[in-house]
DNA sequence: GGCATGATGTTAACACTGTTCGCATTGGCT
DNA sequence: AGCCAATGCGAACAGTGTTAACATCATGCC
């Protein structure tokens, strides 16, 4: 699992991919707090500066490890969408949504982080917009008239119920029973979602 | 409005209101870049050990400053809901929320940021709570059966508008219509709530 | 009024960090 | 074999948070 070729070859062999890792790693090990240039390029065995001939800032490392945790998330998503009737897809994507930010929360913290300039590395770019669409197709399918504002509201709420439980601000630290109140939750705002149209074609 | 006792003399006066005020205005203006404790003490004209006789850490004053935007956060909401008829206070808080995101972006994040610990400080912890209880009185009235349930679900909603908006993962650099979205999607998200019960008492 | 004392500020230093420079080593191409 | 681009190294610079020891002020007590 781990890139090991420990030997004490000049060239690395995957700097690039060796410091996403230990990025990950030390991401969900000790937090945010552990990304430093420095510390990474050590845990790898590196000197400071090679991490530059792959990286053209701090941010661009911390951007790639992002793009990767997107990948993840379409990836969990795209799971949770394809064992299940279609009429149970957008509540199996939002649970999806939900459960990976509080199984990997430094991770998802990092993805939407404000330090972070989606608009720079094309590939988060990408990425971001992959998991918004895939819950979009599953959104507007509850009413095709009005695709785009119920995929936001949809999205909104999903995300918005994320961030507030990984601050804690929800439950304490009672994260036993979140699943039920994650389930819970969704359903009645689905349920909702359906009210406003009793009659789809 | 600035504190302006430029005077020369040893003692400031109210160093640590100063650096709070100096923040909020550095935050505003150049973003969380320009928040280093040396930055701030300078711009006050101060030491760069000053600072360390009113807050025990960096963080603590970032806390102090997002409790004062906390402060402010409740102010807004309180002012969106007095002007209203009950059954319209929800959509105006949650227009609130949102426009306050908007207005004060980087104060915004820096209030939800990951880095502060809500725990920690009982001031931040007692202001985020007040922000939260305003809003959970109001949409507690759309069902007072499930009160909690409903609260945390426009908790949700509005507090992901407000980030994704903040992000611009939902208008780009379209601001300027933002206004008649949020407005849009809040009136289409309360309905649903309502079109749950048909039957208030 | 004079003076001890705590609150507040200063200077100097330490251990870090991100970043850049010039140089060393390597693997691959012709 | 020999060259070249890619990749890594070490040293250096500016800047940071933080601490310790010392300086100055303001205030209450005799």
């Amino acid at each position: 699992m781990s890139t090991s070729i420990p030997d004490d070859r000049y060239h690395h062999g995957d700097l690039r991919r060796a410091l996403i890792e230990a990025a990950l790693a030390a991401l969900a090990l000790k937090g945010p707090a552990a990304l430093g240039l420095r510390e990474l390029a050590r845990q790898v065995g590196v000197s400071p500066a090679a991490p530059y001939r792959h990286f053209s800032d701090r941010h661009a490392l911390l951007e790639a490890v992002a793009a990767e945790g997107f990948g993840r998330f379409v990836e969990t998503m795209r799971e949770a969408r394809d064992g299940v009737f279609e009429n149970e897809q957008l509540a199996a994507m939002a649970h999806a949504y939900v459960r990976f930010a509080m199984h990997q929360p430094q991770l998802f913290r990092l993805m939407f982080s404000a330090e972070l300039d989606h608009q720079r590395n094309p590939a988060l770019a990408t990425a971001s917009e992959a998991a918004y669409a895939s819950l979009a197709v599953a959104a507007a399918r509850e009413d095709p008239e009005a695709a785009a504002e119920v995929a936001v509201t949809c999205w909104a709420f999903v995300h918005g119920l994320a961030v507030l439980l990984l601050d804690g601000q929800i439950l304490g630290a009672t994260t036993g029973n979140a699943d039920a109140l994650i389930r819970k939750l969704t359903e009645r705002f689905i349920a909702g979602l359906r009210a406003e149209r009793p009659n789809p074609a």
